[in-house]
DNA sequence: CATCGTTGAATTGTTCAACACTTGACAAGT
DNA sequence: ACTTGTCAAGTGTTGAACAATTCAACGATG
């Protein structure tokens, strides 16, 4: 009888919301121009609305906007990606070391999103294998009950994700992460901390390097005329 | 050409950051209902303008947003300090440890900013020495060279500062905080990392103190369960 | 007396159309 | 080649309108 949340979601939001998803499945990619007046008509909205959820989107990180010159989906630099690596690792390896057995209400969703991998992965779902994959990491900042972090992380994968998604296309072996996340999960949930933050340290590592070589590959030194 | 100096700002920025720095001086009182027309106009920009300024404010967290329901200065809760001095605890701390002789150049920021703080003690201008005590503490997230880092720190101070407001007024002992940070920048500028760690954690604590029962006696009605 | 619709004013959400300003490209002139 | 002028396209901003929602006041009904 008590719903969880009525429709109650401005316009704006939900605007915003359809344009985050475009950019993070990749339909839209990094460096592409945006103009507002297409964009509006397309969504059925009107182009102050279409402002309220670019700017919501450009505070997010994924959108860049120049003032003037109009805005574009975000591109990830390698500094960009060194940032965020390190703040995942500052992040997620403390996460885990604090798991306590009174944590253990997130263990059922690590697992429901390690299945969920696994299953996208044998389906040869990379899409939606790199939203459960980042999902699985974003379980683990849950071990800091912090609202506020959550969501920092949560807009820190985001920028990632839309970079990852440049990973797709040469994704040559998708499916060797499933032991690592599995291993992550298992020492996690018998309690070996420190060995499990051993092994999520090497996961980041490895990611990073990947993302980077992809990253520095695909757009290169800047051409100094 | 010095292009980087040209002040080419939008109205909606300018005007988020005239109202930012009403509700962070303490002239927006936490709780206050903000209507759009009268702000609009009393700011001399249209509506819609003055609604992407307080778009933005709400993705700073300093202003809240009900739908249909209006705008109001966001309010500090019990559980919003100690979330937020968890997050401190865990950015500063290893900031200062992090500490290395290649970070020479944040020395004297920080030596500034002390000494602006006891300027302003001195004074009695327990507002702009507020301003001075926060940013000594910015300073120390600079150590982490993570410009994302130093954003979310910032707004989290901002959330911060709006509570630290109701401070002011009780204030009874604004000066005792001078020797805590001239042994913080003591220790670190002598490279006593591990010391300079503790004696920062121990005044995160009764900052986060004195704050909480300041927060918990200006609206009692909490009942948490 | 209390509870439940109804009404209506006030405020926000959204749209629309217009204008000012900036930018980038192209053409003309030197 | 270099500068300058022009122009179209796009963003920034405004003001007015309408739709949707909230909230409080007001009765009506039991």
């Amino acid at each position: 009888m008590d719903r969880s949340q009525i429709h109650r979601v401005s316009v704006a939001d939900q605007a915003a919301s359809i344009l985050r998803q475009r950019i993070l499945n990749g339909e839209l990619r990094p460096g592409t121009a945006l103009q507002e007046v297409p964009l509006a008509s397309s969504l059925g909205v009107s182009r102050n609305t279409m402002r309220e959820a670019m700017r919501i989107l450009s505070l997010e990180g994924l959108l860049k906007r120049s003032i003037h010159r109009g805005v574009a989906v975000s591109q990830l630099s390698l500094k960009d990606v060194k940032e965020i690596y390190h703040l995942r690792r500052m992040l997620e390896i403390p996460a885990v070391l604090s798991a306590k057995s009174r944590h253990e209400d997130v263990l059922p969703e690590l697992r429901g999103a390690l299945e969920g991998y696994e299953r996208c992965v044998r389906a040869r779902d990379w899409a939606q294998a790199v939203s459960f994959d980042l999902q699985f990491h974003s379980l683990l900042i849950r071990f800091h009950q912090n609202r506020r972090l959550e969501n920092f992380y949560q807009t820190l994968i985001g920028e990632l994700r839309m970079g990852m998604v440049l990973v797709d296309r040469r994704h040559d072996d998708p499916g060797a992460l499933i032991p690592v996340h599995r291993k992550i999960y298992q020492l996690l949930s018998s309690g070996k901390l420190k060995d499990c933050a051993a092994v999520l340290s090497q996961h980041l590592d490895d990611s990073e390097l990947r993302l980077s070589q992809v990253i520095g590959s695909s757009h290169p030194a800047k051409r100094t005329k």
